[in-house]
DNA sequence: GTTGCGAATGTGAACGGTCACATTTGGGAG
DNA sequence: CTCCCAAATGTGACCGTTCACATTCGCAAC
């Protein structure tokens, strides 16, 4: 039954088995070629009894196609680009491609180039791009890259390839549901500065309030963490000249929320708080968070497609923007009277 | 510049390029053999020249070594497994391996058997088992592994391949610090049932009631999310038979403190809740959780250590359990006299 | 009974590396 | 100057698959 030798059955082993040429079993494998039914069940038949498996690697040689899509994240243990990561690889494996994913620890260039170096030594044949730090299109930039590949999050710096979430109408979503609530002063806590994201969260928010008449506060830079949220709140509380606070994502949101209590001011009464990515535990926040829910299951999906259309040498895709959701929830109410 | 022809260039195009045998290009690449430092800097001159990179699939094809991590995970976008993930890419790409993510999308048998087949068909060189569902041990025993593999979490099933936080020891610290602050009822709310960490937590809650010679309620099942946290809550709050909760993740004691909020049970003074994992969030909870510590990043890199230890055919390591560290926040306190 | 022709099957080469072994080179000892 | 031997370099085969092309088969038409 096994083999003499201590070496996995091949592709001859098999036809040796079946009584049919190699070419004949690589035939039945990829379903090119015309094999006679009975023939079929032979090699069928022998490859079930040796159970054999295709060499990934002799494959990839031969036809130069790793069937790998690369995916370069920074934070991927974030709860965002986590589920995108889970639906890309769903994706991915359904079409046969495997995923490869290198997350870059720190945003500093080197990292990100070491990164990418690493993806394309792989010879993957499509990358997706989840670090949406400035620097990793520089980067992009440097090293051609001859692959298809898809940014996500990042339309504005790269047009036609990116696939993103409308960023910025997200957060004049928000925005706008504080305006409409009543507050006039209405501060903005943005996420790490090097992140397209957090720059075009803060762009929504300055273009509304401005569509609105209204003037922009300096912005507050944090790190996308519960703990910069808190640190900030316990900094700005004080001296409140705001009434409503726009959050970059819903961790900052909470820490910010911690620090209202340690300051005694109450939300909503006191102050609106809104979120944005709406994680599944913002619904569970005291208060319940208002926020911006962006589909990263989408969003993750949608990349994948994106880049087997043009592996596929095919059609122009939906490049359209994945256009994200206000949830209300109790954070927000009217300006206090 | 570039070659004649479209195709990335080879080691013989380099070999040319150098005035050498492609042997010897072989030799500068694997750092193998002698080779004079004069035709050492010739060649790299040259890889550098031509932007040569080692075709991946050919020296897998020759050595028969993927170079490739396989990880079988389920939830991965869950802040644990996601940070273990983030740690095992680390450690592996720093020892020259890549990582092949793929996860499950339900615990049933066909979804795991499917999602390991997948991986073994890409002949990865070994194995990490993040998904720590019951089931996920038949389809191991079923279809022989031969490569090196680390089951994460599951110690008790599978003795001397697994590698595990001791789940079992931090729920007894979470038990222990409950009774010490006084309290006699304590309920426990535990994880999906077919998960092994949701067993082992649950184990750790009986046998340190019955040492303290108290008796253990009946357990309530949750799902790990915060919305099963917060029905759960809803329900038993009402009639109390309790005075302290044991959540199985610090996100169902989320959910469960928003149940408390909606019920208008008052934590820590009317009923104590603790959690387990600690996430970055745990610390902004109303109130902060008192919680159990997992290092999922050690978890993460000792899975590698102990992979690649075995693929070096190498020395017996270090398979003692990581042990949790209970942190004590505001949700817990003595009990109400 | 040939011939013709599409369907089915087989053969040699190539993909880009590494391995095992063969060959050349350089320089010190005699 | 010759010899020797280790260091440095080169050559052929092979890994397991697919591709391009050649060959055989079977059966209908004449």
């Amino acid at each position: 039954m096994d083999a003499e030798k201590g070496r996995a059955p091949n592709i001859r082993d098999v036809a040796r088995a079946a009584g049919v040429s190699y070419q004949t079993v690589s035939r039945v494998l990829n379903g090119s070629g015309a094999v006679r039914p009975a023939t079929r069940d032979r090699v069928l038949g022998a490859i079930d009894e040796l159970g054999y498996r295709p060499n990934a690697a002799a494959r990839a040689l031969v036809t130069s196609q790793s069937k790998t899509i690369g995916v370069l994240s920074s934070q991927s243990a974030l709860y965002g680009p986590a589920t995108s990561i889970q639906a890309i690889e769903l994706a991915a494996r359904g079409a046969g491609y495997r995923l490869s994913v290198t997350s870059i620890d720190s945003g500093d260039y080197e990292s990100i180039r070491s990164g990418l170096d690493f993806l394309l030594a792989q010879s993957v044949d499509a990358l997706v791009v989840l670090a949406p730090q400035v620097r990793v299109f520089e980067a992009i930039g440097e090293l051609s890259i001859t692959v298809p590949f898809v940014t996500l999050e990042a339309t504005e710096l790269d047009p036609g390839r990116g696939l993103s979430v409308d960023q910025v109408g997200g957060a004049r979503l928000a925005v706008r549901h504080l305006i409409e609530l009543g507050h006039v002063s209405i501060l903005h806590i943005a996420g790490a500065s090097d992140w397209i994201e957090a720059q075009a969260r803060q762009r929504g928010y300055s273009a509304e309030l401005i569509a609105a008449g209204l003037v922009p506060l300096p912005t507050v830079v944090g790190d996308w963490t519960a703990g910069s949220g808190y640190r900030i709140g316990l900094e700005v509380l004080p001296r409140r000249e705001f009434t409503a606070v726009f959050c970059g994502n819903d961790q900052m949101a909470l820490g910010f929320l911690h620090a209202c209590r340690d300051s005694g001011v109450v939300v909503p009464r006191e102050l609106s708080v809104v979120g944005f990515d709406d994680t599944p535990e913002s619904a569970h926040f005291a208060p319940g968070l208002t926020t911006v829910r962006q589909d990263f299951v989408e969003i993750g999906r949608r990349a994948v497609e994106l880049l087997l259309a043009e592996l596929r040498g095919g059609t122009e895709l939906d490049h359209a923007p994945i256009v994200p959701e206000l949830i209300v929830r109790q954070s927000s109410g009217r300006v206090a009277g």
